[in-house]
DNA sequence: GTTTGTACCGTTTTT
DNA sequence: CGGTACAAAC
């Protein structure tokens, strides 16, 4: 046996030696399942795969890379770099590339970011004369959006009368027209939006049996990371790309699904056994990554939705520390205290700043906490937000770059035709498009015809097009002989758009020259690395695929020891030794967006399981009494989520008892505060501190009234439970005890709800009713 | 055709 | 509160 397989224990060693037909692993928080995809894909290659013909879909680009590495390690880099690994995203994007005449789209076809989609969509309703109060540009696209995901074309829509039905009754009876149009000036500008690339690799693979026989063949293995967030649309790629040898193997989480608003259907991995012959099953269980109190605690979390796979997380990690809940009257105050609490355990355990994290509900929650870190000069590095490629000067000089690729490319052209300003306006430009619809031409090759064609546009104007046509140009016969630092570096110079910031001598046009000289250091770097590659050269269609996918995660540079703030769903897949969970409110987290159904409340919950389980030794969650929002101070009530853990896990560091008329408290109090004596526990080197016991944590129970029910009849002793028992549980209603397994705290029983379906239930969190 | 001012609108979450 | 989209003045 190979020396690599001896780093696997049993659980994560047999999906790795199951070589052929179609598996899925469930894999807990934190049990190893990027090591069991890493070692799955070295050994296959070890087995004589060759690694042409395996598919790796991971969800970011990093984990991509990072597998990759890890890979090449053991089997060699020069056969790990023939791994076709990356997002879904990007790695059909290129293979649409590759293909593109097939499907009428030029081969440097543009991405469309969602700014850009929006953009164009606002235009087509300002075009349609329509409403933008009804209207809305944002709903409009996540509607066209989820369109795309589930495979609706403009022609489906127009087939399903529903559909028409549903959005007429939502007052938008124009949204087929909207969406067609959208349709046909992303394809008129040679541009695909997000939900493109996987929408037209379907129709790539359906309209063409040939090239989906060529794939078919070329991925005769196939691996897909985070199934559970997986779409429609995508879940049909791997679908008929696995069809032919179904050798396919997902691993994901349905505990960790967050991503259904954007479409993401948690039915994949709850049905893939259905959709394969003779599945194979396999499931990770033992955490690695937390202490018993954050795995415990998350697992009585995710014990209250009702929508989940049978599987049960442990782990045996130490005890660990409570988690320590804290409260704060303002939002300001949250960030102060969250800041010096990160300062004092820093001191005190001689960590790293890199060992902390801050995850957020949503993203304007950062700024607090940005005020407070760099009050205490702790460095720290925000994910997310407005990630560096989606700043103001950084999208016009990319949208330059666009142009140069792809002239067809109308928003890059709009976002830049008069900037910096050279006498071409807004008539002059609404006249191009309307020629351009007519002609049914761009508005580029509009521009470059001026003279053949009659329109109402003066001798100056004229001229002035004429000479951004040849600019234009000019930089596309540069492109040809020069990398993607040098093209760069000379359209700067030569469209003005350096010295147009030069002139401006505020903080902020100096901090755009920096992120200008950011990029371009950037670009020098990608080119070196490139040209290290056989076959890439360093050009800027290479730089401009890699920046259209890319991820603030992605762009991470290794050299960051700092705190790390981002969003729970951006921190999926990472993990940290000290985490904190702010702003848990209600309203906030559970989003108030996101509390009208039952499933998007256990989406919330999922979130909140995921913020958790990011944790190695210590959790904090943090909420305040007030907020400010939208410039205004809002009330806030704890978030449920607190709650919903058991007591024993917890401990508080500010009395549980609200006192809203509490004297508002000094903004600095909690510079002064000890840390340290906070904590009741405090570790002590050597002998890890213990909890409670599972004895205790039993009886403690006991003594706990059941959550949420009145009914003081429940009764946590499952000794009275056997097969046929008829029992109540506090959600699912009434039900049957099939089948009881595992003994003590671990003991399981399969019931059969009359409403819930069959569930296998963990005893010590069931708090059940036993009936006569 | 450009610049400046102001009203308003929004906060989920992301490839 | 902060960004942005549209309107009015230059």
């Amino acid at each position: 046996m190979e020396d690599y397989l001896k780093q696997l224990n049993e659980a994560q060693l047999a999906p790795v030696l199951q070589k052929d037909g179609a598996m899925i692993v469930i894999a807990g928080a934190g049990s190893g399942k990027t090591r069991v995809l890493t070692y799955r894909i070295a050994h296959l290659m070890a087995q004589g795969v060759d690694p042409f013909n395996i598919l790796a879909l991971t969800f970011t680009n990093k984990a991509a890379r990072e597998m990759k590495n890890r890979i090449s390690k053991i089997v060699g880099s020069s056969e790990a770099k023939n791994l076709w690994m990356g997002t879904f995203h990007s790695i059909f994007a290129k293979i649409l590339r590759f293909e593109a005449d097939k499907l009428g789209y030029p081969s440097n076809f543009t991405i469309y970011d969602t700014q850009d989609s929006q953009s164009v969509i606002r235009a087509v309703i300002k075009e349609m004369y329509l409403d933008k109060d009804v209207y809305k540009y944002k709903q409009v696209y996540s509607r066209i959006s989820s369109y795309k995901n589930s495979l609706i074309t403009v022609k489906a829509y127009f087939n399903n009368p529903e559909l028409m039905e549903a959005d007429a009754m939502a007052k938008m009876p124009r949204l087929g027209d909207i969406y067609k149009s959208y349709v046909d000036k992303c394809f008129k500008a040679g541009a695909m939006d997000f939900d493109d690339l996987l929408l037209k690799t379907n129709e790539l693979l359906t309209r063409f049996p040939e090239v989906l026989a060529k794939y078919q063949n070329r991925f005769r293995y196939i691996l897909v990371d985070e199934y559970q967030d997986t779409n429609h649309s995508q879940y049909l790629i791997v679908r008929a790309l696995s069809d032919k040898f179904q050798n396919i193997c997902v691993v994901g989480d349905d505990a960790q699904s967050i991503y259904a608003f954007r479409g993401a259907n948690i039915n994949n991995i709850l049905n893939f056994q259905k959709d394969y012959d003779d599945v194979k099953v396999f499931r990770l269980e033992q955490n690695y990554r937390s202490t018993k109190n954050i795995v415990n605690a998350a697992n009585n979390i995710i014990e209250q939705n009702k929508t989940r796979l049978d599987k049960v997380v442990w782990t045996a990690n130490d005890d660990g520390n409570k988690i320590l809940v804290n409260r704060t009257m303002t939002d300001g105050d949250e960030g102060r205290f969250v800041a010096s609490s990160i300062f004092e355990n820093k001191m005190n355990h001689q960590l790293k700043d890199g060992d902390f994290a801050i995850l957020y509900r949503t993203n304007a929650q950062s700024r607090a906490m940005e005020d407070a870190l760099r009050k205490k000069d702790i460095p720290y590095r925000i994910y997310g937000g407005l990630s560096f490629y989606q700043r103001k000067e950084i999208k016009d000089i990319l949208a330059y770059l666009r142009l140069v690729l792809n002239p067809k490319d109308e928003e890059a052209l709009k976002r830049v035709i008069n900037y910096p300003a050279r006498g071409i306006g807004e008539t002059t430009m609404d006249r191009l498009i309307v020629a351009g619809n007519h002609y049914n031409r761009s508005v580029f090759e509009v521009m470059k015809n001026i003279d053949k064609v009659d329109l109402k546009i003066n001798a100056g104007t004229k001229n002035k097009l004429r000479d951004f046509v040849t600019m234009i140009e000019s930089f596309q016969v540069v492109n040809q002989n020069y990398d993607a630092f040098q093209i760069t570096e000379h359209v700067t110079k030569k469209t003005g758009l350096f010295q147009e910031l030069k002139k401006d001598g505020t903080p902020e046009g100096i901090a755009r020259i920096e992120n200008i000289e950011e990029l371009l250091n950037g670009m020098r770097d990608f080119v070196e690395e490139q040209k290290e590659i056989a076959d890439a050269t360093g050009s800027l269609s290479e730089f401009m695929e890699d920046v259209a996918l890319a991820t603030d995660l992605d762009n991470d540079k290794g050299d960051s020891d700092r705190v790390a703030l981002m969003t729970v769903h951006l921190a999926k897949g990472l993990e940290f030794p000290y985490v904190y969970i702010v702003g848990l409110e209600e309203d906030l987290f559970p989003s108030g967006m996101s509390m009208n159904t039952r499933s998007e409340l256990e989406e919330e919950r999922r979130l909140f399981y995921v913020a958790l389980t990011r944790a190695e030794k210590q959790a904090y969650l943090t909420y305040t009494q007030s907020r400010y929002r939208w410039g205004k101070l809002i009330d806030a009530e704890p978030s449920r989520f607190i709650e919903e853990i058991d007591d024993s896990f917890l401990e508080y560091l500010t009395p549980i008892t609200e006192n809203r008329y509490k004297p508002l408290l000094d903004a600095d109090i909690f510079d002064d505060i000890d840390h340290s004596k906070l904590r009741l526990k405090k570790p002590v080197k050597g002998s890890p501190p213990k909890g409670p016991t599972e004895e205790q944590l039993r009886k403690l129970r006991k003594l706990r009234p059941a959550a949420s029910s009145s009914d003081s009849k429940f009764n946590p002793d499952d000794s009275n439970l056997e097969i046929g028992s008829m029992v109540e549980h506090v959600r699912f209603g009434k039900g049957k005890i099939l089948s009881i397994e595992g003994a003590g705290a671990d003991t399981k029983a399969e019931i059969d709800f009359e409403n819930g379906g069959l569930k296998k239930l963990l005893l010590r969190f069931a708090k059940l009713k036993v009936l006569q």
